[in-house]
DNA sequence: ACAATACCGGACAAAATTGTCCTTAATTAT
DNA sequence: ATAATTAAGGACAATTTTGTCCGGTATTGT
């Protein structure tokens, strides 16, 4: 469904989210920690994340990440790692599968594909959060 | 969502519905043609489905691929190719998740995957190959 | 029998994804 | 100022997925 960078992605904007509502800041080694990912490759999803202007990064001591101060959409994430691919390209492949050149399975997984985008544009980070904080929702294993 | 051999594996497993509905046999070229894909390959994944038992497979001079006598689910060709991943496991990529260890997005996307079991579980070869053979559904552009 | 056809299967190659290492640059605290 | 800390970023390595090549085997038609 989603790569494994953006399960990571995922995983750590919603472990950043958790963690304080104000400014703190977590480092790499926190946030790899917590969410159970290769140190070295979550840097570089946290470079993306900072990129697609989803998170504030701070270098030098006590420095670190933060999520960006404004409601995150798990869509969001998803777009910044994975592209629009998901949303928008053909389940089976096609170049163009649209309403007048649609391909066999079109309709059915329109449906879906709705419910799935519905879930991620609606769905925010501060809505998962919770469960993160109250340790009955988990990060890792 | 699919892996790019299971996208091919659904438009092989139409395309042989939609052509004939009795015992006529159809080539490694026809088929790639008909769906226009990697001819090595898509014989590795027609190789595959005759393995899973879902296609018939006949060598020699007018040889070819023929659609198994029985009605078969877009499901299981899914699982033939990409197994259960997509079914079953996380979309967080947590090892176990369930409902008590979830994942902070376990509801939301419980319903998601639900919705596409749904669709992939009642839905047959059958009911797709219609629209292939009238020309208004396409398996290939 | 023999040649032509078409699937089988193993080895190999290319590309994409995942993951690592190491140097540089920025910031903080002493 | 200097040393310690932490993110940034480039190069590289491993793995997985996608795709190719080619000799082998079964089958058909003559």
């Amino acid at each position: 469904m989603f790569s494994k960078a953006c399960e990571y992605a995922l995983k750590i904007m919603i472990y950043l989210c958790s963690v304080e509502g104000e400014a703190k800041l977590a480092g790499l080694k926190d946030v790899s920690g917590a969410i159970d990912s290769p140190e070295a490759f979550t840097a570089k999803i946290l470079q993306q994340l900072v990129r697609a202007n989803l998170l504030d990064s701070l270098r030098g001591p006590s420095g670190g990440f933060r999520v960006v101060q404004r409601s995150i959409t798990l869509q969001e994430v998803v777009v910044a790692i994975d592209g629009e691919r998901l949303m928008s390209s053909c389940v089976l492949g096609l170049k163009e599968c649209s309403g007048d050149h649609p391909c066999p399975a079109h309709d059915k997984f329109m449906a879906v594909r709705d419910h799935l985008n519905g879930v991620l544009s609606t769905t925010y980070l501060s809505d998962l959060k919770g469960g993160v904080i109250e340790g009955n929702r988990f990060l890792k294993i």
